[in-house]
DNA sequence: CATATTTAGTTGATTTTGCACCCACTTACC
DNA sequence: GGTAAGTGGGTGCAAAATCAACTAAATATG
């Protein structure tokens, strides 16, 4: 399952409870990844179960008690086995491509406004990375970690690029 | 459900079988979606139970009976429905950025295995698209219909190729 | 002649996901 | 002072997706 092996990642970058989990899954990992909140706190029992982390409950003042989660040597075994073995390249599942696969269906000016929304949303999507990119410390990004951290947002900020230069083309050739 | 939608767009085109589908979804669909062969007998089974497609039972004299499944104007209202409505963007799921985003935990040489290996997988998804997009008859492309088919292959190989772009780019700069 | 592959469809078990709830307590905001 | 938002953790359920096997006949390949 992909999604143990990025909670181990997260895990091996410091002990978490699910609920800081979620957060890392909903501000850094986002552009290339999102998890369920019930999901993360299943497969952290899981993780546990498999003997990939462990639990301490760390008791706070006023909020309620961390369920921290760490990350043992099993666990790193498993995330390095998994990083090592280049997967599968599949799935490249694209909800919206389908609509536009079928969007001669539709007249003319739907069309145009399916993509015209699109166009919008991919905007959005992209100024929303680039704000992410510029918090970025350049000069931390000479340690290999945070280069490679960076390059994923990177990467989602050409496929959103791409993107958006592909819907204009579509928008002006479209007979 | 998406796949539904898939399927009600395909028989849209043509009345077809569930082993008709999985071709199509394997051929010329295989860009922007991939679906299981059972999958698909199931979402069928139930487009019939809803009403938004029929089967009809067509003997062959060597192979095995075909089952028809044809859309019904429930189905065409369904899908034009889908189409629609911009629906929500999200998901953006890619395994692969996951383990360049914790690829530190492996050694240099490990990361660029990696990659390398990712940029041939790349390269050879790139070149299989091209050769798709050849066989698209260019005249047929100013009628709506194929040019918006032809424009989601046009997607995935601008997706691809900024692929290409990216990994290079890492596999230079990475400290 | 034997072994794949193609056509066509089906079943069962298991996993993964998504959605909607629920608890309890604290701090921030208007 | 009341209502919202944040911290932290969960349950239950159903839909969706995946994996693997199994049926059965015909045709293509070596």
């Amino acid at each position: 399952m992909v999604l143990a092996r990025l909670i181990l990642g997260l895990l091996c970058l410091a002990p978490m409870t699910g609920y800081e989990l979620k957060k890392h899954f909903d501000s850094s990992i986002n552009h290339f990844w999102n998890a369920d909140k019930a999901q993360i706190y299943r497969t952290l029992a899981q993780l546990v179960d498999q003997g990939w982390a462990t639990v301490t409950t760390v008791a706070q003042s006023n909020y309620p008690d961390r369920q921290e989660h760490h990350i043992t040597d099993a666990g790193r075994e498993a995330l390095v086995g998994w990083l090592s073995n280049g997967a599968a390249h599949g799935a490249e599942r694209d909800p919206f491509m389908g609509q536009v696969f079928f969007a001669a269906e539709l007249p003319r000016e739907d069309i145009d406004q399916l993509l015209v929304e699109r166009r919008a949303k991919t905007q959005a999507i992209l100024d929303d990375y680039l704000s992410q990119r510029e918090g970025i410390d350049m000069r931390a990004a000479a340690d290999r970690r945070s280069f490679l951290m960076a390059a994923t947002l990177d990467h989602a900020i050409r496929q959103q690029a791409a993107e958006l230069e592909w819907l204009d083309a579509v928008l002006e050739h479209l007979p």
